[in-house]
DNA sequence: GAGTTTGAAACT
DNA sequence: CAGTTTCAAACTC
């Protein structure tokens, strides 16, 4: 029988039997050559339904016993990934909502969508059947026939074994960054080890496999040069983790044909951060890895020479690794980009993303370097002489130290460490040198654990704990606090150091810039162990520019605030977490797809005003960019970003709209004027904007109202991040606009995936959209190219939005 | 910078 | 759970 007509039959069949349950089209596709012929569907059907001897022996029964054997290892993953997800669920002590943000609501899709039994998958894109599949093929055999398939399938295994190496990465940092080996070590993750990842870590493959799909495929060269590479298993896993954090921006980006927005990110990342140039050097180590596999890496990330685009850039980045030693150097000088090899090609991809996001950050620092040395030298000095330096030479002035800062913030956990690296520079520098694995696990950690799985600040309390040898304690939940204040995590060793190191130590106020980037009490009574301390609420030990008294919450004191903490939390256990929600975590946690609203962010509590109209800061809910909820019991709403009763504003109340149009317009004048903080700020909220690729239309920043002066939203965002890896990534790309959010976590979710851009997106889900991102700028809801900042019309666009926000579904606090 | 307003947090 | 107090940020002048 003609091979094709065959195949399709075996197609048509296999695409029925996906719909009773059975899945690996690839597989099936991949014997049907073997196989000989199918007898008309229905039959295969009845025959699967009850097996016929003459069906055993057809072709087709050979088939499902080749299915069959998927079948089990399938189950077995899935119910390892459920167990996996529920694990990491359960330490936290609330599932961060937002952390798991668009990873997590998209394992969790993903993951129900892999389930053989269910009817959906087989309605899924070939795209997730395939990775679904090469998950399969790559457990049971990588060998299986992808033949017919061809690369696709090629590279779905790629990116499942990449999405298992995060997988087990994310597990191991999950389970504390232990050491298993097992992580990264297993040169033949493919073979087998793709399974145990598969099924430990599941939660994380969707990603991995959404990332993949987007065009990032060849984490497989990188995997197993890091594989064979690390023997650090937490190294490892953070760089894994890392890697998919690079991976979804690219994704979010992602624009792989963008070399050059590559070459600039890269450059600004390593430059900016020391953090950057630890993943950097993983990611060469990776590469090199790779190259030892498949011949020479493409050590592309290194050095964006290979870029014709931004010179300057590369030239920085090359002054960078001169600057600093780390292995990211040695790589760089390593690759040089050769990566014209698949595999080159695809770390060479990973790099890009991984530039793109630093790009964001570099972007973000050079603006907002500018502003701080506007504003003045002292805010610069102390960048400098914290931060800044630490590689500080080598960051030329732009990106570096605040940059670093403010920035990193937005990464989430990442950010944290980045932060504290970005805080002192030696410090991170240092950490990232010496512990890099530490700092990379904590980032990655933070990026991935927390939000993603655990999202729980024990885990991630966990994490901190132990990487940094100090102790501490940290309590991240929030991943905006984290990334605000990196440098001051309680835990977080450098933090303390830094605190301690500076001379200044007590405060010095804040900057304007300064102030956005972290957090600063002026705590008189509280002695800043209550929530009413931003900081501690933050989870982060205060810091120099903090003007509080009596303060406790300082790594000397750290039982102390422990032990604050854990009152606070025995009294309520979502006390640390992030106030806003993003609907898609919700939606990841509730599952819930019809909750997604395009506002995608909610406050879990909800606001309680009553003379603010929910339009000024006074409400948190506005303070955090969300409109409010059901959950709210605001007398007067008038919240631009949603109204409690769903009803977005529009301009029927006149006052009403004034009001909020007087906000918005404030602010974004505020945001004008700040700009450069206002793009510090952008850098630390990862959200979506795409560092790299500019999009031609912004979203209106969500959180518009908040002017960046009053007070710079927790550089946090991040997150997420993490969680924010993802959001990190994106976060460049985001306009200026995107306040941070000070106290809520949202800092990678709600930000990110604004709810306008959703909107805006509207269901146009763009290939990125489904990683959240998204919407690029967070800003209004102007439509999509507008900008709406300059644009007189900002109401007319600001309508829009509103409009089509749909009523936000309650935010359903995590559980 | 001081004072006021506001609403969350804490307390009862 | 509701009411009150405390607190610190946000805001105003």
């Amino acid at each position: 029988m003609s091979t094709t007509k065959e195949r399709e039959e075996e197609e048509k069949v296999s695409s029925e039997n996906v719909d009773e349950g059975n899945k690996c089209e690839v597989n099936v596709k991949g014997k049907g050559a073997a196989v000989v012929v199918m007898d008309t569907p229905e039959r295969n059907k009845n025959q699967i339904a009850t097996p016929i001897s003459k069906f055993e022996e057809s072709p087709f029964s050979n088939f499902l016993n080749n299915l069959s054997p998927i079948k089990p290892v399938k189950s077995a993953h899935f119910p390892q990934s459920l167990n996996t997800l529920s694990f990491a669920s359960v330490p936290s002590v609330f599932t961060s909502p937002h952390v798991s943000s668009i990873r997590e609501s998209r394992f969790l899709r993903r993951h129900l969508l892999s389930d053989p039994s269910k009817p959906e998958f087989a309605s899924d894109n070939s795209v997730k059947v395939d990775t679904d599949e090469g998950m399969l093929d790559a457990v049971n055999n990588s060998n299986k026939p992808k033949e017919s398939f061809g690369s696709e399938i090629s590279v779905v295994e790629a990116s499942h074994e990449c999405s298992k190496l995060a997988v087990e990465l994310a597990r191991s940092l999950n389970y504390e960054c232990s050491d298993s080996p097992s992580t990264l070590p297993t040169g033949g993750i493919r073979g087998k080890s793709l399974s145990e990842f598969a099924g430990s870590s599941v939660t994380y493959v969707p990603l991995v496999q959404d990332i993949f799909g987007k065009g990032l495929l060849r984490c497989e060269v990188n995997m197993d040069g890091t594989n064979e590479i690390d023997p650090n298993k937490e190294p490892s896993g953070c760089e894994w983790e890392n890697m998919i954090c690079d991976a979804t921006d690219l994704l979010i980006f992602d624009s792989p044909g963008d070399p050059e927005a590559f070459t600039k990110a890269t450059g600004p990342n390593f430059r900016s951060f020391g953090f950057v140039s630890n993943e950097m050097q993983n990611m060469q180590d990776f590469s090199q890895v790779s190259t030892s596999e498949g011949g020479g890496d493409g050590s592309e990330s290194e050095k964006p020479s290979t870029q014709p685009g931004d010179e300057t850039q590369v030239k920085e980045y090359a002054e960078t690794q001169n600057m600093k030693p780390d292995s990211s150097l040695t790589n760089d000088g390593m690759g040089v980009g050769q990566s014209e090899k698949t595999d080159n090609e695809m770390v060479s991809t990973l790099y890009r993303g991984m530039r793109r996001r630093c790009l964001v950050f570099e972007m973000v620092g050079p603006r907002r370097k500018h502003l701080d040395e506007g504003s003045g030298s002292s805010s610069v000095q102390e960048t400098d002489g914290n931060l800044a330096c630490n590689e500080k030479q080598v960051l030329p002035p732009k990106a570096v130290n605040e940059s670093s800062r403010c920035i990193l913030p937005g990464i989430g956990l990442h950010l944290n460490a980045l932060a504290a690296s970005s805080k002192d520079g030696k410090v991170v520098k240092h950490e990232a040198n010496n512990a890099s694995g530490k700092q990379l696990l904590i980032a990655s950690a933070s990026a991935v654990s927390l939000h993603p799985i655990v999202t729980g600040q024990e885990s991630l309390n966990k994490s901190l704990a132990e990487t940094p040898g100090e102790g501490a304690i940290v309590p991240f939940e929030n991943s905006v606090p984290l990334m605000e204040d990196v440098c001051r995590v309680p835990g977080y060793v450098n933090n303390e150091e830094l605190n301690q190191t500076s001379p200044k130590k007590k405060r010095r106020r804040l900057e304007p810039g300064e102030g956005e980037s972290c957090k600063r009490c002026n705590c008189k009574k509280s002695k800043c162990l209550k929530l009413y301390c931003e900081c501690f609420a933050a989870g982060v030990y205060c810091v120099e520019p903090c003007a509080c008294q009596d303060c406790f919450n300082k790594p000397i004191h750290e039982d102390t605030v422990l032990a604050t903490r854990k009152q606070i939390e025995s009294r309520n256990p979502l006390a640390f977490a992030p106030k806003v929600i993003r609907s898609n975590d919700s939606l990841s946690e509730t599952g819930d797809d019809s909750s997604k609203t395009p506002a995608s962010a909610r406050h879990k509590r909800g606001c309680n005003c009553k003379k603010s109209g929910c339009l000024k800061k006074y409400c948190e809910c506005y303070q955090g960019g969300v409109g409010c909820s059901i959950n709210c019991r605001c007398e007067g709403c008038k919240n631009a970003f949603g109204r409690k009763d769903g009803s977005i504003f529009i301009g029927t109340d006149g006052d009403a709209e004034e009001e909020e149009t007087d906000a918005f317009e404030k602010s974004i004048v505020d945001r004008t004027s700040h700009k450069n903080l206002v793009q510090s700020d952008v850098e630390q909220n990862p959200d979506s904007a795409p560092p790299a690729t500019p999009l031609a239309f912004r979203r209106p920043p969500m959180q518009l109202p908040f002017s960046l002066k009053n007070k710079p939203p927790r550089s946090s965002f991040l997150s997420i991040g993490s969680s924010s890896g993802i959001f990190a990534c994106q976060g460049v790309g985001r306009p200026s606009f995107f306040q941070p959010q000070p106290k809520f976590e949202k800092p990678f979710q709600s930000i990110q995936e604004d709810e306008i851009p959703e909107i805006l997106q509207g269901t146009n889900t763009s290939p990125i959209s489904g990683i959240k991102t998204s919407s690029p700028s967070r800003k209004r809801v102007s439509p999509p190219h507008c900008d709406f900042a300059n644009s007189p019309g900002r109401r007319s666009s600001r309508k829009l939005i509103l409009q089509s926000i749909p009523s936000f579904p309650s935010l359903t606090p995590n559980p």
